[in-house]
DNA sequence: GCAATTATTGACTGATCATTCAAGAAAGAC
DNA sequence: GTCTTTCTTGAATGATCAGTCAATAATTGC
C-alpha cells in the first residue's frame, strides 16, 4: 500500500456526469472537467483512462444513479393508473430541471449513435431494460385481465418506451405541461 | 461590379450540411468544412459568416430541402392509408441511410436545445410546420366523417408527431424493420 | 489600356484541445 | 527512521481549433 486517494471516486464521476449530461461529449472539455470535478487533471486520468472512457463510465453511472425511472410507479398499482403516474412523473421530470436537459442517454445517442458502437451499446441496453420493464408489466395485467388478450405485448411495450423518447424531443421545445399531458393522454388512451 | 464567385452558393450550403448533419455542429470542425465542401477557407467566410452562422444556414437548407417530409402521402388519399404510408415512408427512409442518421432537426435539438437559441427557434418552428400538416389533415378528416367528432385534433397532431420523434430515437438502436413497424402499427391504431 | 472591386489562396494568429511529463507530497511496510 | 509506492500538482506537449491577414487573380466599368 502507499498514498490513499484523497477522493472519492463515485463522486468524481457524479461531478462529470453533470457536466457531460448538460453539454454532451464534444463540448465538453477535459480543463472545464478538471475545474468542474475539484480533482488535478493527472489523478482524473489516471482514474478514468481518457476522456471517452471518462464519457462511458458516467454515462453507466448515470444509468445506475440517475436515469432511475420511478418504476415503482408503474409496479405498485393497477395498469392503467401506474402507466399514467409514470409519464406523469417524466413531464415532471422534464419540466423540474431549468437547463432542459432530457434523458442522458438520449442525447447521447443522438449525438454519437451509431458512430460511436460503446454508446450504441449503452443505449440498445437501456431500451432493453425500458422494454422489458413494459412487458413485464404489461403480461402481469395480461394475465390479471386488466388488458384484453388480443394485445401484443412485446409490440405495446415498444410503443411506450418510443413515446418516452417522443416526450423528451417534444419537451426540447415544447415547455409547457399541458401541451405535454395532452400527448400523454393520446399514447396511453391505446389502452382503452 | 467585379470578380464573380466561382463556386454555387446553394452546392456549398448542401456539402456543409452533409457534414454537419452526419456528425453534428461540435464534432465537425471548420477544417474538415473546407476540405468536404471544396472551397477556400476565406470564401467560406466570407459568403456565410462564421460557424455558427454557417450551421444556421444549413439547418435551414435543410428544413427546405432535404427534411422534405412525403406529405403529399398524407394528402393524396384517406386518412388511415396516407398515416400509414408516411409513416412507413419515415422507416423506410431511416433504415436506407447507411450512416443511421435521423432527422438533422431532432439531432440539432438534441444537441443544443435549448442552450442554442437559435437553433431552438428551428426546431420549434419545424415542430410547428409538422403540427399544423397534421391539424389540417385531421380537421379535413373529421369534417368528411373519416374522422370521429369526440377527437382532439390538436393533441392527435402533437401525439403524431411526438410519435416521429420516438420512431427516429428508437431507430438509432433498434435498426430492424419489423420493431419499427410494430410500434407504428401500435401508433396509429390510436385512429381505430 | 487602367482603376475599382471582389474572389481566391495559403500562410498565419492566439486560443484551446487532449494528453503526458516530471517533480514533490503523503502514506504503508519494515 | 528509510524505502517504496501511489497520489497530487502544475507546467509542458504537439495537435487542432475558429477565425484573420495579405497577397494574388479575375472580372466589370470606363
Amino acid at each position: 500500500m502507499a498514498r490513499p486517494r484523497e477522493f472519492d471516486r463515485d463522486a468524481v464521476l457524479d461531478r462529470a456526469m453533470e457536466l457531460f449530461w448538460a453539454r454532451g461529449f464534444d463540448a465538453t472539455s477535459m480543463s472545464d472537467l478538471v475545474d468542474h470535478v475539484g480533482i488535478g487533471r493527472q489523478s482524473l486520468y489516471d482514474t478514468f483512462g481518457d476522456k471517452h472512457a471518462l464519457y462511458l463510465a458516467a454515462l453507466d453511472r448515470y444509468r445506475l444513479e440517475r436515469g432511475s425511472t420511478p418504476w415503482h410507479l408503474l409496479d405498485d398499482q393497477p395498469l392503467r393508473p401506474g402507466l399514467r403516474a409514470l409519464f406523469t412523473a417524466v413531464i415532471d421530470w422534464l419540466l423540474a430541471d431549468p437547463d432542459g436537459k432530457i434523458c442522458m442517454l438520449v442525447t447521447a445517442a443522438a449525438e454519437r449513435c451509431p458512430r460511436d458502437a460503446e454508446v450504441a451499446a449503452r443505449f440498445c441496453a437501456n431500451a432493453t431494460d425500458v422494454e422489458r420493464r413494459f412487458v413485464d408489466r404489461l403480461t402481469r395485467a395480461r394475465d390479471a385481465g386488466e388488458l384484453g388478450r388480443h394485445h401484443d405485448v412485446t409490440a405495446l411495450a415498444r410503443y411506450l418506451a418510443s413515446s418516452l423518447y417522443g416526450l423528451q424531443l417534444t419537451a426540447k421545445a415544447q415547455r409547457d405541461r399541458a401541451s405535454l399531458a395532452s400527448i400523454v393522454d393520446v399514447t396511453l388512451s391505446i389502452l382503452g
